[in-house]
RNA sequence: GGGCCAUUAGCUCAGACGGUUAGAGCGCAGUCCUGAUAAGACUGAGGUCCGUGGUUCGAGUCCACGAUGGCCCA
């Protein structure tokens, strides 16, 4: 016996039960111990989550992925690890802290104390792991919780301290000053990896256009725009295109010079006085903006060129500030121009700008516009709206500002990893065209960051010669180390406490301290093909999982982030790819295709659509989606899922476990061989096994969405056609396990066809529960776990289990094929059955079928049967041509005809008529000349229309015609009101609350059933279990109604049966 | 300026290898079923497959150019 179990099902109960059950039986543990003594490995590393909020439904829909992979993975026998990771070092954390704190700039933090504050960090990346590894648990995510791996740990930082220090062997490392985008907020500067992920947002700042007197041209100034009016105090160049026209104009009490297509920018009326190429303007010296101030002193204000100048914005003159600009900064370089730098750490005006010193980079403009005025050199300003990159983290408007930063050199390594690229599988494909696309473009990483919590960069800068040196290891530090190491030892290798320690300069014997800056992030996740692998310390151990056979992360972003940050460092170490194959997916939408915002109100919490719509729910509708689209995700998809797919899924078990248990089927009793039993079987099976191998390769191609969908239509087929058409099998009298009850003598044929339809739907259920197991671990696993129990070589669960393997002897291409057309002439005669109003509890006489080739007739033949029980008709009958089906009417068309044959038109009209109606539709459809006594006319000459015989309804489609007889003689009407009686009575025992198995005998009176009874009152009986069926008022206490339809009337009494 | 992607029914999306007359769900209209019922089945209406050229016996699918939208880089 089967558990019972119910139609109705709490899915969300049984998920929560599921997991209960698994931790109970430690399944979890026996299902990642499975393959331990396999000899084929694949290995998976983790893309590190960051642990610094709970995981959200978009995390979740990562997290399915890498799931179902692994479970795919595992049940065919691989050895797998199943290390997941968080990420906690850097600024993300950080800001969340110094949120919680109130904190507003690093001066709250130096106050508050640094080790006390990288301890809150530590706590918070702690508190969220914990929650993000328990919501990992209720989506069915298999992982060795223990055993994450920390970027926070000391053998992460350890080991990226031996890869700084393998980059500074081959010459990788230098200190640099370079403009960077700095975040005054966060105090510190942003690497290029950090803006471009989401760092951009529309801004709306001024246009500011100013004069610039020229000094050598009396009268003439120069018209510069810029959008960021504090650069101005720095200003030491102003570029122009030299192959542009550059036009000087008169314009009120200005003679100013823009760009000739930029003239429209001027106020007012201009008169062009001359125009020159841009290179002739090189060279001439200008009167600054603010020379007065001190930070200006000495400096030279000249007309330089410039090739990148735009003519698409501002007045073609681009103003120049190397201390406060990326391109300036170059240019400053290659011209060598002053670098007056302005702004502090946090933005504020440093010393030497006199008025300026001390007000923020944020309020200066209004006292900027007023100097101008007042000098002036103001000439107009407008609103100028653009994308204008902001602080990733706090979302403040970032400046650039020089500094010096630490960087890793990208030229020297940069074709190996566009070769090493060029090795690795992208799924998709594209990927890897993006990857090289952003190698080729990718400036020197920049890794320090002056902030606190973060991996304490290995670079001991000697405070004597100013060489530096990096430290590969804790060893090497506690071996160079001459003071400070007490202190340190046994704290993690973070600041404050690292930065105790101070080494000797190995060229001047001054003493060397670290620089205070901490890492970019991305060091921290890119290591871990490293770190997680024990490369230190147990090399064997390495060797055997690296590379990665996988990893897979969401690519927007990764590309220069994760993806390359792992290429870098494996290209640094080994020169080899970390990873074989990478597959990615996009992002996460709401249900209508919006991004996803708290603020907006239409994020979903993990903990909601668990609880809501189901892990399996939620699994399956990220399985079925295209990995490379976006995501349009809502509980409305969700519902969707459940309600065709999962629903339909749980039906047929339900079906099959009801019907199993009535007739006590004992899946352990032998059933015919596949080959022996009915096409109806041997189809599912067919159709189960072209699936198993449909659903291997597509997961093993990493195509979890031809799967999915693959899977949908089979469960589909299962549920509408073999199910429904194989329902009438299980209820055959007789119990194939039983022993008489009732007293139903059963035929052996009967027994053997039933048994048959059981072990057949077992077995499909059985594999479909395997098969799927990977996407829906909770619901599968429930299936299975009942199915499997009464058999011998069942397992504990289903994910211990083997994945199911094809048998593609039991694949019959041609069985499928007739069962299809079964299908489609099923489908066309009930809307021919529909078009005639008849519905199909009426019988018919014959259907009549066209098939679109002629090999297909002999399909046909076998399809018969189907066909006929499903339209509930006598006959089939196969035709030739439609016109056995149609008649075709053939009418001129007067409005063409009539210009061009005039008089003649009444002859023409004759001939047409005359014609082969047939014939001439066939001509029409290919467009040929419809030949017609003598006449020769175009095509679109005639008009046809169809008409359907006399006594048939027709329906027509894709090179298809089937027909239906719609006469209905008394002898059909006869049985068509039988099968309704059957009908009232089955819905009488149902309101009467009989049990499905129930024997009754059935009363009728009212007089009009006499002949009905008489013809197919055997039938009836055998319907609707009636022992007996009899004329005449019920005894008190039957169940009664009054029945009319088709024009009958009658009382019709049930009483359960005693027998 | 460069790279990548997309464009198929009102909406959301499928459409390996080029192959007869392009599919699903939702929505809409209608019918049926109620012994699979937080249901289900069926039928119908609805498409110049972004455009233009090209390759081919044959193009939604391949190529070129263009348009629109999105992402990224400069």
């Amino acid at each position: 016996m089967f558990e019972p179990v119910g139609s109705r099902v709490d899915f969300v109960k049984m998920e929560q039960d599921a997991i209960e059950w698994w931790n109970a039986h430690d399944i979890p543990s026996k299902y990642m111990r499975r393959n331990e003594d396999s000899d084929k490995r694949y290995s998976f590393i983790d893309g590190p989550i960051t642990a610094n909020n709970p995981m959200g439904v978009h995390h979740a829909w990562g997290r399915s992925y890498k799931d179902l992979f692994l479970r795919f993975r595992n049940m065919l026998g691989y050895r797998q690890r199943f290390q997941n990771g968080y990420d906690g070092q850097g600024l993300w954390i950080e800001v969340e802290v110094e949120k919680e704190l109130g904190f507003g700039s690093k001066r709250d933090i130096e106050k508050f104390g640094v080790g006390e504050f990288v301890d809150m960090c530590k706590a918070r990346v702690d508190h969220f792991s914990d929650i993000i590894t328990e919501q990992s648990k209720r989506l069915g995510y298999w992982m060795d919780w223990e055993d994450s791996y920390h970027t926070k740990s000391d053998e992460n930082n350890y080991t990226i301290w031996h890869f700084l220090k393998t980059c500074h062997e081959k010459g990788l490392i230098y200190e640099g000053t370079d403009v960077m985008p700095w975040c005054p907020r966060c105090s510190t500067g942003l690497s290029e990896h950090e803006i471009v992920t989401e760092g951009y947002v529309e801004i709306v700042h001024p246009g500011l256009f100013v004069k610039f007197p020229l000094l050598d041209r009396e009268g003439e100034a120069l018209l510069v725009w810029t959008t960021t009016p504090w650069t101005l105090s720095s200003n030491v160049a102003a570029c122009v295109h030299p192959d542009l026209t550059y036009a000087k104009a008169r314009n009120g009490d200005d003679t100013l010079w823009v760009v000739e297509a930029r003239l429209s920018t001027l106020r007012g009326d201009y008169e062009v006085i001359e125009k020159v190429k841009g290179s002739e303007l090189v060279g001439l010296r200008y009167r600054g903006p603010f020379d007065e101030l001190p930070a200006q002193d000495g400096a030279q204000h000249v007309v330089i060129a410039w090739d990148e100048v735009s003519e698409s914005e501002g007045t073609g003159i681009v103003h120049t500030a190397p201390g406060a600009g990326k391109e300036d900064f170059a240019l400053g370089k290659e011209h060598g121009l002053a670098v007056i730098a302005p702004l502090d750490e946090e933005g504020v005006f440093a010393e030497g700008f006199d008025w300026l010193s001390g007000m923020s980079v944020f309020e200066v403009n209004e006292p900027i516009y007023e100097s101008l005025k007042s000098k002036g050199m103001f000439y107009a300003l407008e609103q100028y709206p653009h994308r204008y990159p902001v602080c990733w983290r706090c979302g403040t408007e970032l400046v650039f500002r020089l500094v010096d930063e630490w960087f890793i050199r990208m030229d020297p390594i940069r074709d190996l990893l566009m070769e090493i690229t060029e090795q690795i599988e992208w799924v998709p494909s594209f990927g890897r065209a993006r990857e090289l696309d952003w190698l080729r473009n990718m400036d020197d990483w920049m890794i320090s960051k002056k902030r606190y919590y973060g991996l304490a960069l290995p670079i001991f800068k000697c405070e004597g010669c100013g060489g530096f040196e990096i430290m590969g290891s804790e060893d090497e530090l506690k071996g160079r180390a001459v003071e400070g190491w007490n202190e340190f030892e046994g704290h993690s290798p973070h600041r404050p406490w690292v930065d105790a320690v101070k080494i000797e300069c190995r060229d001047c014997g001054a003493v060397a301290p670290r620089i205070q800056d901490v890492g970019n992030p991305w060091l921290d996740a890119g290591i871990v093909s490293f770190s997680t692998l024990k490369y230190r310390h147990d090399r064997d151990y390495w060797k055997e999982w690296f590379p990665a056979d996988w990893i897979s992360e969401s690519f927007p972003g990764q590309f220069r982030n994760w993806f390359y940050s792992l290429l870098t460092m494996g290209a640094v170490l080994q020169e080899a790819p970390a990873f074989r194959l990478v597959f990615s997916y996009a992002l996460m939408r709401d249900e209508h295709g919006e991004e996803m915002h708290k603020s907006a109100g239409n994020a979903i919490w993990f903990e909601d659509a668990a609880e809501n719509m189901g892990v399996d729910a939620m699994r399956w509708t990220f399985a079925r989606h295209t990995p490379e689209n976006n995501i349009n995700f809502g509980y409305a998809t969700a519902d969707e899922v459940r309600r065709r797919f999962i629903i339909p899924l749980w039906n047929v078990y339900s079906f099959f476990v009801t019907y199993a248990n009535i007739d006590r089927f004992d899946p352990s009793v032998k059933a015919p061989a596949a080959s022996e039993r009915p096409d109806l079987d041997r189809w599912i099976l067919s159709e189960l096994h072209q699936l198993i191998a449909d659903v291997t390769a597509s997961l093993s191609r990493f195509e979890p969405e031809s799967a999915a969908r693959r899977a949908e239509e089979f469960v589909e087929s299962l549920s509408n056609w073999y199910v429904r058409r194989s329902r009438r099998r299980f209820w055959k009298s007789g119990l194939i396990g039983g022993d008489g009850a009732n007293g139903q003598a059963s035929a052996p044929e009967d027994v053997a066809d039933k048994l048959a339809a059981y072990a057949t739907l077992y077995e499909v259920l059985l594999s479909l529960s395997k098969l799927l197991a990977p996407i829906i671990p909770f619901v599968t696993d429930v299936i299975y776990r009942n199915l499997a129990a009464p058999n011998g070589g069942a397992r504990e669960s289903v994910h211990l289990e083997d994945y199911p393997v094809a048998d593609m002897s039991l694949v019959d291409e041609r069985l499928n094929e007739v069962t299809r057309l079964a299908q489609r002439v099923s489908s066309m005669g009930r809307a021919a059955r529909s078009k005639a109003g008849i519905k199909v509890r009426q019988p018919l006489e014959r259907v009549l079928v066209k098939t679109r080739a002629a090999s297909e007739r002999d399909l046909l033949s076998a399809a018969a049967p189907q066909i006929l029980d499903e339209l509930n008709v006598g006959a089939l009958e196969v035709v030739e041509d439609e016109s056995a089906l149609m008649r075709y009417a053939v009418m001129p068309n007067l409005r063409l005809l009539g210009p061009k044959y005039g008089a003649e038109v009444g002859a023409v009209r004759q001939a047409l008529a005359q014609a082969d109606a047939a014939a001439t539709a066939d001509a029409m459809r290919a467009g040929r000349a419809i030949e017609a006594g003598g006449y020769s006319l175009e095509p679109d000459e005639a008009l046809v229309t169809t008409e359907e015989r006399e006594g048939l309804s027709t329906a027509v489609d894709a090179g298809y015609a089937v027909a239906v007889s719609t006469t209905i003689t008394p002898e059909l009407l006869l049985e068509g009101q039988a099968r309704e009686l059957v009908h009232r009575i089955q819905n009488m025992r149902r309101d009467a609350g009989f049990d499905i198995a129930d024997y009754i005998t059935t009363y009728y009176a009212g007089g009009d059933l006499g002949d009905l009874v008489s013809a197919h009152g055997g039938y009836v009986k055998q319907e609707t279990l009636s022992v007996d069926l009899v004329e005449g008022d019920a005894p008190s206490g039957a169940h009664t109604a009054e029945q009319r339809f088709d024009g009958l009337s009658a009382t019709i009494g049930l009483v359960k049966s005693s027998g």
